[in-house]
DNA sequence: TATGAATGAGAATTCATTCAT
DNA sequence: GATGAATGAATTCTCATTCAT
């Protein structure tokens, strides 16, 4: 489905070698959206991509290192979208349009919002070391770099720019997980209307508690 | 370990079903402090209770549904003794109380903090609608009430205290998840010092931001 | 194909948990018979007994266990059929006797070599301790009584008898395996045979080394 | 490690050739002490000869192929050595000095006896007849000749020395299988000393029997 | 009620060998 | 000759849940 032109049987470049990579990359992501993280097969990952299952294991060496690449990815998409997504926000002031600027790009890649709530209870543990610290170093210099951006725009410190991001990091994982939705709970908040009090809308909660707080930055000095 | 008294091997009366049953959810309990949730079997639970595997379905509809009773009660016991705690937190002022209490009394709970960030991922997906409904109904309950008694404390809307504790909720399924420990992660973290900074300490964090939410709110009336 | 009479559907009694025991051992004695013993599937020894995959685990630890349980029946009965061959078997004298009858009793069993040539390579480090102290408890005795036999038979010391047993065993062991057949080496022997002179033929050789062994021992007594 | 040194990478004479096939033989010995055979991957010997793993299947058919290659040194050099181990090994007379020589000697080559004990099971069958051949001419060479030499020590025919020969293969081979360890058997003898009247020493074993079968040749003249 | 025997789905990973380059 | 990318077969064992007894 999402297979590589046919032709060249073998990647001997590194050129070719990183459009196969991404070529199973975007396979996994074309899974994940069909059946999710726990039904995806490395199997039909490779199928999707055109190649032999072991093949799929010369250029990840599990299968999670694979679903790491694809959040590096869509981490870096999200990353390089944001500056704009937050200049196009409508907002009182830079706090307001950070705040629902990160919420609103997030609540639109659900994709993103899955792999993260996975990545630090399953994917990480999954990934062998090396693969493991290429991420972690991808993501710390994109947090360094997204919150000196994010310092620059609302005029707090670098640091205070970074714990901005890894806030809303955390706030999303929890807020993704509280707002999973399963047949079960279906039924259950159908048949007691009054249990939707403990229903948090995404978008709106991860805003709000991104604009509360810089607002409690502003009205107090941090220590 | 957590067996039960030899003799009556039926529970005729209610009172001894609920021997039994509290029983399984101490067994439960056991378990999970000593090897984790995925390593848990309801073989081994079912030992440790001093019943046979069968009978655990007797009293628990899915093995996520005894672990759903087991949070229940971990729920109580902690909102049992939040006020307590936020009593006894010194603090310049009450907003610092309830977050540093809020935040010592999780740290304190692992076993709570695990089975929270398991809730809405994996054991309200696999608890029949029935028992689902009943959690619903205590978390409900609970949290309308914990919301009330924080509010009057900090001199905030219930629906203010709600949605603080709906916040604190939140935050401790994300931090608990950026917070889990892998072999994998030791090996990098040890190897690249640098990337130490993408660690954030969990009562910390749960604190500064619980209290950084509810300073945002002093100082700007909500919507 | 071996499977169970219909009818009782689960083993509940002691009794009823030896017919099915027996009934895997004998469907495994099948499947090694047919395809030989890598490529006999737990898969296929559960459905030659008319039970599910998941039962032959609650009968056996893991795959080589169960092949040790039948080995411990062959060895069984063939020890069991010894003092009988050896008394049957025509000769000048008790240790013609006997070598030829291990031999020939031996010969005659290529299921209890196969699994002879496999059990200490292959069988015993795949079993749990538990059923591998079985085993060998049941080995020790065994040879213990068998080698008293034998020692009385040849005027021998108890000693000697059993020294006599495990090295029919080694010989086996290790004609078993020069005695192997493949396609490729029909080949080579076809297309050159001179090279003949390497093979060893099974029970001539261990009949003559037993029987030079025991020559031995009558020319000169041991240390 | 076993590497070849750097420069020509294409063997273009014959000496070339046999330099690299000599690398890769000694870089599977190197792996085979290593890890064991079952886990040595071509890819491993290939790298420890400093070749590309491809480069292996043009100096040897299959892995197995290799293994034999190995076997076939390892055994000239057993063989080579044996003359003078006879001569030097101390004792009342020739028979004597043969068997304790033989035990001794392998007992010294751990390589050459796990690869013994592998090869007619294992590496044989996945020899391609050319090959296979080859190792087959090799070994009757040797072993007509070496019979030759063991006659003349110990004044018997030529045949009777080749028979000596290869029954000391044929022991060899069922020791060692009976001599291997496994933790779990580590487990078994540690918890049951009485077990350990099953454990066969493998040097004085062979020794013995080798004694006791040319004493039995001199005590009755064969048939 | 209690038991515990029976069920059976389910998938990642390795590595010898081949062959396009 | 040398390389190394690609292939793909092949199977054990676990354990939540059910249900005959």
């Amino acid at each position: 489905m999402t297979g590589l032109p046919q032709g060249r049987r073998r990647a001997r470049s590194a050129g070719e070698k990183d459009t196969r990579r991404a070529a199973l990359i975007a396979a996994a992501a074309a899974a994940l959206a069909e059946r999710g993280y726990e039904a995806v097969t490395i199997s039909a990952v490779a199928a999707g991509a055109g190649v032999a299952k072991g093949t799929a294991y010369l250029y990840f060496p599990t299968r999670d290192a694979l679903f790491l690449a694809l959040l590096t990815d869509d981490l870096a998409l999200w990353l390089d979208d944001l500056p704009a997504a937050i200049a196009a926000q409508p907002g009182p002031d830079a706090a307001h349009q950070v705040a629902h600027a990160i919420a609103a790009t997030l609540a639109q890649r659900p994709r993103l919002l899955e792999l993260l709530s996975l990545v630090h209870s399953t994917l990480e543990p999954n990934t062998p070391p090396e693969e493991l610290g290429q991420f972690k170093r991808f993501l710390l210099e994109r947090t360094l770099a997204t919150g000196g951006m994010l310092a620059e725009i609302l005029g707090i410190t670098p640091a205070r720019g970074v714990d901005l991001l890894l806030r809303a990091h955390v706030l999303a994982i929890g807020l993704r997980q509280m707002t999973a939705e399963s047949p079960h709970l279906e039924v259950v908040f159908a048949a007691q209307p009054a249990l939707a009090a403990l229903r948090v809308p995404f978008e709106a909660t991860l805003a709000a508690c991104l604009a509360d707080m810089m607002r409690g930055w502003t009205s107090e000095p941090a220590a």
